[in-house]
DNA sequence: GGGCAACCTTGACATGAGTCAACTTCGGAG
DNA sequence: CTCCGAAGTTGACTCATGTCAAGGTTGCCC
């Protein structure tokens, strides 16, 4: 955990970069730049949340716990992602926790700065409304997902989400996660993505190990209703 | 559809109306207020997003629909609420698409209106964020509900959420929604609401017609796994 | 008040998805 | 290179949930 207030940590981010250096420099104040190993638990539901953190490297994912038993992964975050915003804006404890995927860096900038500077910078509060509204979309694009589809329809879903948009050409591609927390992204048991991939196999879907080909992308469209309009 | 342009409309609202009458204006300038009768479309899923919505009175739920067959209920909207700011603050269309599930009166602001008073006034822009972080909280909360719950656990944590917070008193409530609807939105088939119900009797919950008492909130409690935090 | 049409409920059945256990594969450490 | 543990796969089974069809209830309109 060390201090790191270089102007360059900002600037190529995605949402907050565009806001130029003084609104970087104030949020930097006494921000704090943490090493996260994979694995690594950054913070559980139920706790205040104290800082806003940014992605810098890696990725996060959000996890909701049910008492012990079962764990689901809600969403990953990658770099360049500020996550949990509406924890900070609200004041409100997290209703998920934070696991790194794989070693990241992460920014944490106080929650009450971050509140504060809100109420002053106009470009702020705009950029985060935007922020917002692509979580929510993504949001809505699960709720979707998890209540109109079966399982190998979401994986199907899931790997087009990953393709380029070539127009229906056949892609390859390499799955960000272990299987094992894809299955829970997509809400499902590890075993039933092992028998989605099989299923799919009749669409064109070749997977060995995390490399992935899609030789058939209409037929996979057909199949999981893509009409989803991104 | 008649032009409305009374203070009043907004005077009261929850996340408008503290920002004053002269956004109150602003926004109403070319603002339609329109009555919606129960059952009608406000929109479909896919088309351009040109007003933002504020429900005035009456109930809006949102739904999204799967090539013809299979249809959910994403979200109810009620009176004071907004809905779909992201896809107006982002210029994109519609993922889902609005029926009126009771006699409603919408006010319909123009989109381009909207986004061009929220890059010009600081307040409404914080309101927004505001606004959207709770929706986010929301979703979220219904993700984890999909993911990590049963059918019958996920009705007592919805007639949960209904009941005042009287710290385990025992409650009498009124279901909002015909019970289809309620199964749409909470993600099952009517015929699993109707079971879901009869399970929960042993919990002390009691239900005839739409009048529905709790007579043993902590049983309820810890059957769906309530420590969700609000 | 009668009758019709939604809506809700119930039962029987089909099926998608979770669980458990065994086996296989992969990857890292020594 | 080999070993070991974690991750992935597979099959058998169970269980929850959806589906279909029939019957019951409610409420509205004439």
């Amino acid at each position: 955990m060390n201090q790191n207030k270089q102007q360059s940590t900002l600037e190529d981010n995605p949402v907050l970069g565009p806001l130029g250096p003084d609104i970087h420099d104030a949020l930097l104040a006494d921000a704090v730049q943490l090493s996260v190993p994979s694995g690594a638990t950054l913070f559980r539901q139920g706790e205040e949340a104290r800082f806003l953190r940014v992605v810098l490297s890696g990725r996060i994912a959000l996890m909701a716990r049910s008492e012990e038993d079962a764990e689901t992964v809600v969403e990953f975050f990658h770099a360049g992602d500020l996550f949990i915003i509406p924890a900070v804006v609200l004041h409100l404890p997290y209703l998920m926790s934070a696991r790194a995927v794989e070693d990241s860096q992460v920014l944490m900038i106080q929650a009450e700065r971050f509140r504060s500077l809100m109420e002053q910078e106009h470009a702020l509060s705009l950029a985060i409304a935007n922020e917002l509204s692509r979580h929510w979309r993504m949001l809505i694009r699960q709720i979707k997902d998890l209540k109109l589809r079966s399982a190998p329809q979401r994986l199907a879903a899931y790997l087009l989400s990953l393709a380029p948009d070539d127009a229906g050409q056949p892609a390859s591609i390499e799955l960000p996660e272990k299987r094992r927390m894809i299955a829970r992204r997509l809400g499902m048991a590890p075993e039933n993505l092992s028998r989605a991939f099989r299923q799919l196999s009749e669409y064109g879907v070749r997977s060995n190990g995390r490399q992935v080909q899609l030789t058939d992308i209409p037929s996979l469209q057909a199949f999981c209703a893509y009409d989803d309009l991104v």
